[in-house]
DNA sequence: GCCGTTTTCGGCCCGACTGTTTTCAGTCG
């Protein structure tokens, strides 16, 4: 969490800088913000262990880099940066996560108009006043209110990447704590949603009062709302607000279920409790009255739903999309989990816009028990990645080869993420597609199609018989950028038709499909394969966030292609 | 400000796209 908030430090120093126009820096600041969010060890235990030469050990942070991170790590000031911030005193985060505005941009609207924040930039565009600007016009104003409209909607809420490691560190302390019996996250979390709005950790403990002292003290809490012995609600760095709530043992699974569910699920429960005679609230089922009333259930949700008469649908079902019938009926799937998958089928290397090596990423694959991996670097059409085009694509071919007879335990498969054209022909010719073991192709242009004509190009990909995926199908970046327009069900028939695989993208940015997508898509009879768009070897880690997805969908083992044994898999490609 | 199996100094990824322009600046990934 200290390493986000010292990456976020350098990446606005890096656009600072830029806005300054000083020459090569900003890339230098930028770099190193990237290795520092996505370093695996805590950036503080470093510095402790091994000082200022531990810091420039991290590729992409020299001296001058390492001793600013020094500072802030001793005294909590960065003081290059702070007086280049109170020089351009704008809400530079905000301004530039607005798609289409950079640091230039936010510049020139500073100096002219002297917006600083999004508030400011929404009344001038109103006004009217942006497009008086030199290079801007109404069409640039038009879509700069776009994008706030979008940064709108989507604010207050934290992207599930963000706040699953928050609320997974608070959790393990508190379960560290001798006088804490059980820790868990509920919420809209334990459904895997992809945005989350607070985060709520129920606990079971005979000191209340130690255990509430202990987290309202926590040093990333910025702002306590309240605190009692039974809940506590605080804000947490980097901005998101957890409440803590402490409950009896014995309604510890009444509590669990009552704020997992969604509303209309726990709704609907309390319904057919009520029908049975019965009470439910978050301290158990009840039956009785007044004096009489006594307790039938609470201590685990499964004998909860047991004593409504039904199965215990899994958390990430419960939405009231027809789970409630299912487990009434003893019918609910059995869905897929984690330990089912034998491989990943999208990952960068070194070769585009990964950070590691072909036979690095197949060792960490391997480690973590895949069977088979598929190494899909970036094409052509893509430049900025440094995309392959076929000659390069036939070398790694063969570099692939080499690499798999040098290594046991894992078969590295030979494929591209293809870029989609914007008539949906492909930017790698045909001949060579065929020789690689898996195709996926991916929309990463041209976001604004119409809907007809963006379903038409996607489903001509789709009809080219080497592509066996297409990738991240809706191209969408959660609390970024809205998914390009599709006519869904002609994706999912012509997905079945042709017998393309849908990806479900696990990167917390992407998780592309989304669970109803998922599910509408496997009531049209589609395949799925899980991956995680890997560009480092720790990205293997984001593939439970995939299969979160996948069972928000409903599918089982069955649904998803590379859950089977390798050659089977082969078998299942186009 | 970073980096080096072409370099400890002199490079630094780069092409498409968009909207503004009439030859280009800014953004994206």
């Amino acid at each position: 969490m200290f390493n986000q908030e010292i990456a976020n430090i350098l990446k606005e120093f890096s656009e600072l800088l830029e806005m300054k126009r000083v020459p090569f820096k900003p890339r230098a600041y930028e770099k190193a913000a990237m290795a520092i969010s996505m370093l695996d060890k805590d950036i503080s235990d470093l510095y402790k262990a091994g000082g200022l030469k531990a810091l420039e050990e991290i590729a992409g942070v020299g001296r001058g880099i390492a001793e600013r991170i020094e500072e802030y790590i001793k005294t909590g000031h960065m003081r290059d940066y702070e007086k280049l911030k109170k020089k351009l005193p704008v809400d530079l985060r905000a301004l530039t996560s607005i798609e289409g505005v950079g640091p230039h941009m936010v510049k020139m609207l500073y100096d002219k108009l002297h917006i600083k924040d999004i508030d400011s930039l929404e009344r001038a565009a109103q006004m009217g006043k942006i497009r008086t600007l030199p290079h801007f016009g109404v069409k640039s104003e038009k879509k700069i209110l776009d994008g706030i409209a979008f940064y709108k909607k989507s604010r207050g809420r934290m992207s599930l990447g963000e706040a699953f490691p928050v609320a997974r560190s608070i959790v393990r302390k508190l379960q560290e704590m001798d006088v804490v019996l059980l820790a868990e996250a509920a919420g809209s979390m334990r459904r895997w949603e992809e945005t989350i709005g607070d985060i709520d950790i129920l606990v079971v403990s005979n000191a209340p009062k130690q255990v509430m002292d202990f987290f309202s003290s926590m040093p990333e809490v910025t702002h306590v709302y309240a605190k009692g012995l039974t809940k506590t609600m605080v804000r947490f760095r980097p901005g998101i607000d957890v409440d803590l709530r402490i409950v009896p043992r014995e309604s510890f699974g009444a509590a669990l279920q009552y704020f997992t569910g969604n509303k209309s699920h726990n709704i609907k429960l309390r319904k057919i409790a009520i029908e049975k005679g019965y009470k439910l609230n978050e301290y158990g089922l009840f039956t009785g009255k007044g004096k009489r009333q006594r307790s039938i259930a609470g201590k685990t949700e499964e004998e909860i739903y047991k004593a409504l008469g039904m199965q215990c649908p899994p958390p990430e079902m419960r939405l009231n999309v027809g789970e409630i019938e299912l487990a009434k009926r003893k019918k609910l799937p059995r869905l897929i989990t984690i330990g089912d998958l034998k491989g990943d089928l999208q990952v960068q290397t070194f070769w585009t816009d990964g950070s590691d090596t072909i036979e690095e990423m197949a060792k960490e694959a391997r480690a973590m028990g895949h069977a088979y991996i598929a190494i899909t670097d970036h094409t052509k059409g893509l430049p900025m990645t440094g995309g392959s085009d076929e000659k390069r694509l036939l070398k790694q071919i063969k570099e692939i080869k080499r690499v798999n007879k040098k290594i046991r335990g894992i078969s590295i498969l030979s494929g591209a993420e293809v870029n989609i054209m914007k008539d949906g022909s492909l930017d790698i010719a045909d001949t060579v597609l065929k020789k690689l073991d898996v195709v996926g192709a991916g929309i990463h242009s041209h976001f604004q199609l119409s809907r007809k004509d963006q379903t038409k190009r996607v489903i001509k990909t789709m009809e080219n018989p080497h592509v066996d995926i297409l990738f991240h199908p809706t191209a969408r970046l959660i609390n970024k950028r809205e998914p390009v327009e599709l006519d869904m069900e002609q994706i999912f028939k012509a997905a079945r038709r042709t017998g393309t695989a849908l990806e479900i993208n696990a990167h917390p940015m992407r998780l592309d499909l989304k669970g109803e997508y998922i599910r509408k898509a496997k009531q049209m009879g589609a395949k799925f394969v899980i991956s995680t768009d890997a560009h480092s070897k720790k990205d293997f880690q984001l593939l439970e966030y995939g299969i979160g997805q996948a069972r928000r969908g409903g599918l089982e083992k069955k649904d998803v292609l590379n859950t089977r044994p390798l050659r089977s898999f082969l078998k299942s490609l186009k």
